[in-house]
DNA sequence: GTCTATAGGTAGATAGAC
DNA sequence: GTCTATCTACCTATAGAC
């Protein structure tokens, strides 16, 4: 059940990945209880049995669902951070990295590890609130400095779950097929926190 | 499973209305696939088969605790505007109505909303839709007026969307045992988006 | 690694007595 | 209106063959 594992070359994951992949978006159509291990077994041609040679149960699944969703955006924003050139490219990144996790091609994983907190078993939170916690901790730094440097306002912390709630709930409402593109709905949503 | 229903004297739906609230606490706390006919049942001191009596289907006991919980926010949110003397008082009304309703006693339902929207079937969402509908026209109308006035950003329809979805979220980290009141944190939160 | 077959449990809902 | 009893269906997980 651990949430931190070591890494193999991919052709020795490749069917656990592309299970993790398959289940991510059947979580967040369906949701974790709703979703079978038989709807998870044809997703990827498999029998329902042949799952748990793969993961021991069905939350495990879930766990590493969460994890692949948190951790690969976070390395997303970690590279766009190193080389982001200015204060204001960061903040940007923040909001242009965050939306193209949850809302581009194939980013399920992140929007279930949002939406299906209730389902993970209390033994294997902790690890995921440290994949949680090291994610917005590269928010907080950035916030910081932009205050520092006035460019949004100064309760930061306050300043930082309300962007992220923000940002969080555009899986509510976005629409790729309308007018705005994810980037542009980045650049809006920043706007309406600089302060001018 | 219509929505909208004609109002009855109280007493005739005490036991009803009864199951609706502990119903509310339980979708919200173990979500609603989790929460069994038998745990709502013994909720109430009842054998899980009489609920049928009241309901039809388990998914009607949802939906009737989501319309709870939009209709009566709706109403408070109402007669707060009713009463406000400014238009500066009409902004804090939305933030702190919405915020005791999310995270005052006894406000489950309205959570349930929010976080349960997957398991309603296609059938019933029109009618909460409509219900939502009704709640979010009364904060653009505010909005609009804000933003006419100066007081906050132009685009409100967006402003709308991203200040819903950072209340929203305040129930994933707001403690009630910490330092701030839900009215303090609905001032905080109304402080960071005012144009200055 | 994946299959078939199934164990063992629990879910939502119904029927009829009271 | 509520109870008891129960139906039918489906769930996760396991066992052993291949």
């Amino acid at each position: 059940m651990s949430v931190v594992e070591t890494p193999r070359p991919p052709e020795e994951n490749n069917r656990r990945m592309a299970l993790v992949r398959a289940a991510a978006v059947l979580f967040r159509d369906q949701g974790y209880e709703r979703t079978t291990v038989r709807d998870l077994g044809s997703a990827v041609g498999m029998q329902s049995g042949s799952l748990f040679y793969h993961f021991r149960t069905k939350e495990e699944i879930l766990v590493a669902v969460m994890a692949l969703g948190i951790t690969s955006t976070t390395e997303q924003l970690a590279a766009a951070l190193a080389e982001a050139n200015s204060l204001r490219d960061k903040l940007a990144a923040l909001f242009r990295v965050h939306l193209n996790s949850l809302l581009g091609d194939n980013q399920a994983a992140l929007e279930v590890m949002l939406y299906e907190w209730r389902s993970v078993s209390e033994t294997a939170k902790p690890g995921l609130i440290v994949l949680r916690d090291r994610y917005e901790a590269l928010w907080q730094q950035v916030l910081d400095e932009a205050a520092a440097a006035g460019l949004v306002k100064q309760d930061t912390r306050l300043l930082r779950r309300t962007l992220l709630g923000s940002l969080h709930w555009t899986v509510q409402w976005y629409r790729r097929d309308g007018e705005l593109s994810v980037d542009d709905l980045a650049r809006h949503m920043l706007q309406l926190v600089l302060t001018e």
